[in-house]
Parts: structure tokens; sequence; C-alpha cells
DNA sequence: AACTATTCATAACT
DNA sequence: TAGTTATGAATAGTT
């Protein structure tokens, strides 16, 4: 917001990053301590570091009466029979978890092959995501390469018979006048037209 | 912080303070995305109105998984404690795979661009998760087929060029005849060899 | 940690 | 309720 636009993704640099969360951090709990002020509402906000460590900011003091009430609206579930359905609860918790990570599996299975993503660390996954990207373009120039030489040895080939062909063309011609023919019309020539365009397909793929 | 700067008390205007609670509640829940997001932070906000109403965002899908922690370093808060005890397993569970999805979510993100995949939730992940396969398919069998379209009229003309030379060859051969020339020979054959291998690009892209 | 040049958030207004 | 604008606040890059 300052010095220049920020691009709204991960800071790559540590110490930029670390910098960042400090300054932001206080800035978003100041920001919640002014809204509970100015608007009269209660308010909780934890933030967790990437190393794990928890801040924590309750504006009535008592982040536990918070979950509390955060609980109690959004799985009516709290108080009375509580254990049984707390259990039921999480466990139901644990179901959707599981599949959300099997969507993620899923996402992630076309692209690591053989590695089991679920035994890598951050960095190995820091490492693949860049390796991804040069696999893509790698396979693609490879494809795009092997099929450019097959269409050049073809189009090679497309001059040599051609200029055959205009060879024998002229010796039949040639050959036509020694013998006086009147007409060279019975060379054929439709099954040799020759004008078709090669590049139509290449060109509209760019 | 516009118009004048504002004093931090409880505004006492029930209309502006309903609006500036909007404005702000916006203001403190983008912070907290953009502080997520930039330093990987993982971040719950709980946001109780006046009324009574509550707002809340979990940076990781999860706000759950986020009291769970949060309750974990603070556990000597929690008061009775068999409650916690006859959970704690399935407790670690939901942990152990809040933190496994938090990974496939980072794997994840180099190929979602602009989109913050911490803020989508399952259906999108779905959509995602469909699109992608279709994407990748997609563009290669694209460009596969424009270029055997490309390779096969090649070949086309390829063959009609060799049945061509092969009409040119035996008319020739029977002007030949027909002159009572001695030979051939005047015929170049070289040029016209067709023998090379077509498809050894083709076959080792396999 | 302190300092600005900028961008951002928002109070008042429409 | 939503959109605009003038202004104060937050902060990214720098020292």
């Amino acid at each position: 917001m300052a010095r220049g636009k920020v691009q709204m993704r991960r800071i790559e640099n540590p110490v930029h990053r670390q910098v960042t969360f400090c300054k932001r951090r206080m800035g978003l709990l100041k920001k919640a301590k002014e809204l509970s002020v100015l608007c009269d509402a209660d308010i909780g906000v934890i933030v967790v570091s990437p190393h794990g460590k928890i801040y924590d900011l309750a504006t009535n003091g008592n982040m536990q009466g918070l979950i509390q009430r955060y609980r109690g609206t959004n799985s009516e579930m709290h108080g009375e029979s509580s254990e049984q359905n707390k259990t039921q609860a999480i466990q139901q918790e644990v179901l959707a978890l599981t599949h959300e990570i099997e969507l993620f599996q899923k996402g992630l299975r076309y692209m690591h092959g053989e590695k089991d993503i679920n035994h890598m660390n951050l960095g190995e996954l820091q490492a693949l995501e860049n390796n991804l990207e040069m696999w893509v373009h790698n396979v693609r120039s490879q494809k795009m390469q092997i099929m450019s030489m097959e269409i050049e040895m073809l189009r090679n080939k497309e001059g040599i018979l051609q200029a055959a062909n205009g060879i024998l063309q002229e010796r039949i011609i040639e050959q036509n006048g020694i013998l006086n023919f009147g007409s060279t019309a019975m060379i054929p020539h439709a099954p040799f037209q020759l004008t078709m365009e090669s590049n139509y397909y290449i060109s509209r793929q760019s």
C-alpha cells in the first residue's frame, strides 16, 4: 500500500514476509479493536504464524465465551446432550475433511505420478511447484519439436517429389516433341495438383 | 479516517454505527485475508454484532481446526476436561487432516493463478479439478489434432506425388520403348528415393 | 526501528 | 442501500 502496489500473493522473501507479518498483524488487531469500540461489537481474532506461533485478541477478554457463542450458532449442538453430540459432530468433521483431502489428491494426482504427495514436505512441494512449470513447458515443446521435425521431413519429401515430377514432365514433353505427338493432353494433371495450402493448420494453431 | 478524524469511542447514532459496522467489518475481514495470503498465516476472525449476529472468517476454511489449535495452546483455560479427554484423539485427527489439507493447498497453489485457493469451497474445488483435467487434455489433444491433420495431409500429398511419379516413369519407359532408346538411365532415380522411414519421429513419441 | 511516498480505507455526503 | 470523494490511516520499500 505504499511505495508501489503489492501483489496479493505469498511474499517469498522470508525477511520481508516476517516484517510484513508483524506490521499487518498489529494493524489487523488495531482494526479489530477499533471496530469493537466504535460499533459495540464483540470480536475475536486468532492468528497463527507460519511457524505455528499463535496471536489472539478477544475484545471482551474472553475468547472461550466467544468460541462458545460461535459454535452455538454454527452447530446448534452445544449444551444439552453435549458429549455424544459433540463426538458425532467431530466424527462428521473428520469425514468431511477426509473427503476434502480426496478431492485435493485427485486434483494433484495427474501431475506427480508415482511420488506420494502425502510424504512431501513444504520444501519438496515448493520444488514441485517450480518443476511443474518446467515440466508442462518441456513436455509440450518436446512434442512440438517431434511433430515439427516430422512435418519438415514430409515437406522436404514433398519438395523432392515435386522436383522429380517437374523433371519427368519436362522429359515427357521433350520426348513428345521428338515423337512429334500433337499434344501433351495425355499427361494427367489433376492428380498432380499441388496448390493446396500447406500452412493452413500450422498457422491456425498460433 | 476521512472527512475528519474519528473519535475512538462508541458511535452513538445508530444509523452511523450500523453503516460503520458494515464497512469496517468488511475492511477487517479483507485485511485478515490479505495477511493470510501475504504471510502464509492461518487466521480466524469472529465478529458478533451488537444485535448478536455472527460473522466469521477462517482463512483455511476450517474454523474448528483453528479453534482446536488455539485451545491446544490455552488448554489450561478449558476448565472441565472430561469432554476434551474423550474426544482428544478425534480432535488430533482433525488437526492432522487440516494440516494435510494445507499441504495440498500449497501444492495446488501454482495452478490457479490469481484466485486464492484458500477461499474456494468444495464445489469450486470440484470444478477446478474437472477443469484442470480437461484443460490439460484439451490443450494437448487440440495441438495434437492440428499437427496430425497437417501430417496426414502431407502424407496424402506424398501418396499423390508418388502415384504421379510412378505414372510419369511408366510413361517415359513406354515412350522410350516407342523411341527404341537403349536405356532409361537418363531418368534420375536418386532424387525420387521414397524409402525413408516416415513414422520414425511419430513412433518415438509413444 | 524510524522514515516517507504511496496506496488503501473509510466518514461524510449523495 | 449503494456509489462517490476528500481525507486520514496503513504500510512497502528504504535508511
